[in-house]
RNA sequence: UCCUCAGUAGCUCAGUGGUAGAGCGUCCGACUGUUAAUCGGAUGGUCGCUGGUUCGAGCCCAGCCUGGGGAGCCA
C-alpha cells in the first residue's frame, strides 16, 4: 500500500478508507485495552492519533517509545476522543527504528532554544523547529515565485571570489596549501596557491549580479554568503542566506518601490500557505506575529531620508546613548525607535551619507559638499533592525574611479567592475536582504540560530 | 571583541557557610477512549573547571571554560 503523507491524512484523508503511514512518535499513551501514538512525519505541525488495540498489537506497541519510527497501517476512523477530526484504528504497527525512551534526549515537555541548539540534528522533530523550517521553505518559495513572475533571472554568482564588495566584513580565507607544515604563514607564497592569489568566500554576490543585470536587465542572486566577522548577536551568523536582485534601467526609488512589494508578497504567500504554522508562532513564540504581518501586508512602508531621520531623533524626547548628529551612523537604537516607536512599522532609510557607505553607491547630484549624500536604502523593521540594505549603483565612470581612489582602493582591481562603466553603462539599483533576518521577521523567533538548520557562528560549527 | 547575567539530576529550576532538593522526564504499579492524562512508588548528582579562604564551600575570592541578553560590525 502506499504511504500517505500525515498533513494530507488530516487535512483530505477520507473516513473509512485503508491507510498507510509512515512517522516519527511524538507520545505514546498506555492504557488497560487502548494505546495512543502520536506520530507526525513533518508534513504539518500536527500529529496524527493512531489507536492500537492492546490485544491484538500490544507486543509492537511495548516496544514502541517517544523517538522511534512506525508504519502504521489501518483505518481512517472519525475520532471518538476530542482534539482531532479524524485519526487511525491500527491495523498493523511496524517498528521501523527504534528510540531508547531512556537516552532520547526529546521529551514530552517543553525545551529551551539553548538546550535544543546542542542537540541540533534532532531539534527539527520539535513543533518549533518543524513550523520554522516549513515557514523557511515558504518564504524561500515564494522568493523565487515573486521575482519569477516578474521575469527576474535567478543567477549564480560564485562562492569562491578574489574580489572584495568592500564594507561587507571580514572574509574567510580559501586555499589549498598545506597550513600545516611548519613555517607557515610566513613563506605563504599565493602564486603556488590554488588560484595564484588569495582567494576568499563571498561576502556578496552583488558585483557580479551588476554584470548579469547589465545583460538580463533584472536578476536575482539566491545563496549563501560567508562573514568571518566576530559577531555574537542573535542576528549574525558566519553562514547565512542572502537574496540579492539587481536591476539595470531602475533608480533608488524603483529599489525600494520592489523591495516593498518583495517583502509584501512574501508575508502575504506565507500567511497563505502556513496557517497553522504562523498560528502557532503567535501562540507560543510571539504575540504580534500575525499582527506584524498585517501591517507588513497592508501599510504603505514609512520612506524618509536619512537628514529627516536625524530630524525625527533629535526632536524625540527620547535620551540616547549615542549622541544624534548628521553624519554618524544611526544605531540599534535610533533604529530601533524609527522602527518601534515612531512609525511602528517598517522604515525605508533613503539618500545616507557618503562618508558612511560603500564606495559603488550613486553620488546624490547638487549637495552641500559639506553633507554629500549618496543613493543609499536601508529596511528598518521593528524587532529585527536593517532587513534589507541597497542602494542605486554609480554608473558613470569617472565619478566611481575618484570615489575609489578616495577610499584607497585600486582602480586597477576592479578592471572589470569599471568596464561596466565604459561600455553601455545604465542606471542600475540593487539590494540585498538577509534570508534569516527575514524568517525571524515572519516568524519572531528571538534568535538567528533557531531560524537556519544548522547555524555557524564564532567557535560553532559541530552539526 | 566589549558590557552584563547565568552554569546544581536527562530537562526546567530552588537552595547564600553546617546531612543535596522540587517539578517534569524515565521505569514499575493502579486507573482511564487517552491527548501537557491522572494517582502511587522507584530511579536519578564530578553542584562547569582549576586553584584559594575556612574547622567546614553548591554558597565566599581569583582565573579559566560554556551559555543567555545587550553593544559594536552587518544582512
Amino acid at each position: 500500500m502506499a504511504h500517505t503523507r500525515i498533513g494530507d491524512l488530516l487535512k483530505n484523508g477520507t473516513v473509512g478508507t485503508l491507510i498507510s503511514l509512515q512517522g516519527w512518535v511524538r507520545t505514546k499513551r498506555e492504557g488497560k485495552g487502548v494505546g495512543f501514538l502520536e506520530v507526525n512525519d513533518g508534513s504539518c505541525l500536527a500529529s496524527i492519533q493512531v489507536v492500537v488495540d492492546l490485544e491484538s498489537l500490544g507486543d509492537a506497541l511495548r516496544q514502541v517509545a517517544t523517538g522511534a519510527a512506525v508504519q502504521v497501517a489501518g483505518c481512517l476512523v472519525t475520532s471518538q476522543g476530542k482534539g482531532q477530526r479524524v485519526e487511525v484504528q491500527a491495523q498493523t504497527l511496524t517498528l521501523v527504528g527504534p528510540a531508547d525512551a531512556e537516552t532520547y534526549p526529546l521529551q514530552k515537555k517543553r525545551h529551551s532554544f539553548e538546550f535544543l541548539r546542542e542537540i541540533a540534528h534532532l531539534r527539527p522533530r520539535t513543533n518549533s523547529f518543524g513550523a520554522v523550517f516549513r515557514v523557511r521553505n515558504a518564504c524561500a518559495m515564494a522568493i523565487h515565485e515573486f521575482f519569477q513572475e516578474r521575469g527576474f533571472l535567478w543567477v549564480h554568482t560564485p562562492l569562491i571570489t578574489t574580489s572584495d564588495c568592500e564594507g561587507a566584513g571580514e572574509r574567510f580565507q580559501v586555499t589549498s596549501l598545506n597550513l600545516t607544515q611548519p613555517g607557515l604563514p610566513s613563506t605563504l607564497d599565493f602564486a603556488a596557491d590554488f588560484f595564484g592569489r588569495p582567494a576568499y568566500l563571498t561576502v556578496s554576490g552583488q558585483l557580479e549580479a551588476e554584470i548579469m543585470a547589465l545583460a538580463f536587465t533584472n536578476v536575482y542572486t539566491f545563496g549563501p554568503t560567508f562573514r568571518a566577522e566576530n559577531s555574537n548577536t542573535s542576528r549574525h551568523l558566519a553562514e547565512f542566506w542572502m537574496v540579492e536582485p539587481e536591476m539595470a534601467f531602475c533608480d533608488l526609488e524603483g529599489d525600494a518601490d520592489l523591495a516593498e512589494a518583495f517583502l509584501k508578497h512574501i508575508f502575504r504567500a506565507v500567511l497563505e500557505r502556513c496557517p497553522e504554522d504562523m498560528a502557532f508562532f503567535q501562540e507560543r513564540i510571539s504575540d504580534r506575529v500575525l499582527a506584524n504581518a498585517q501591517t507588513i501586508i497592508e501599510q504603505p512602508f514609512a520612506r524618509i531620508t536619512y537628514t529627516e531621520a536625524i530630524a525625527i531623533l533629535e526632536q524625540s524626547d527620547r535620551s540616547f546613548a549615542f549622541p544624534v548628529q548628521w553624519g554618524m551612523d544611526l544605531q540599534s537604537e535610533h533604529e530601533r525607535f524609527l522602527a518601534e516607536v515612531h512609525f511602528q512599522r517598517p522604515v525605508v532609510v533613503m539618500d545616507y551619507p557618503a562618508g558612511i557607505k560603500a564606495f559603488y553607491m550613486r553620488l546624490n547630484d547638487g549637495d552641500d559638499p559639506q553633507r554629500q549624500t549618496v543613493r543609499a536604502m536601508d529596511i528598518l523593521a521593528p524587532g529585527i533592525g536593517e532587513i534589507v540594505g541597497g542602494s542605486q549603483r554609480e554608473e558613470r565612470l569617472e565619478i566611481l574611479e575618484q570615489r575609489l581612489e578616495s577610499v584607497g582602493l585600486h582602480p586597477a582591481d576592479y578592471w572589470w567592475y569599471l568596464d561596466l562603466r565604459r561600455f553601455g553603462s545604465v542606471p542600475h539599483a540593487g539590494f540585498g536582504l538577509g534570508f534569516e533576518r527575514l524568517v525571524q521577521f515572519m516568524t519572531g523567533m528571538g534568535n538567528i540560530r533557531d531560524v537556519i538548520p544548522f547555524p555557524r557562528y564564532p567557535q560553532n560549527a559541530e552539526f
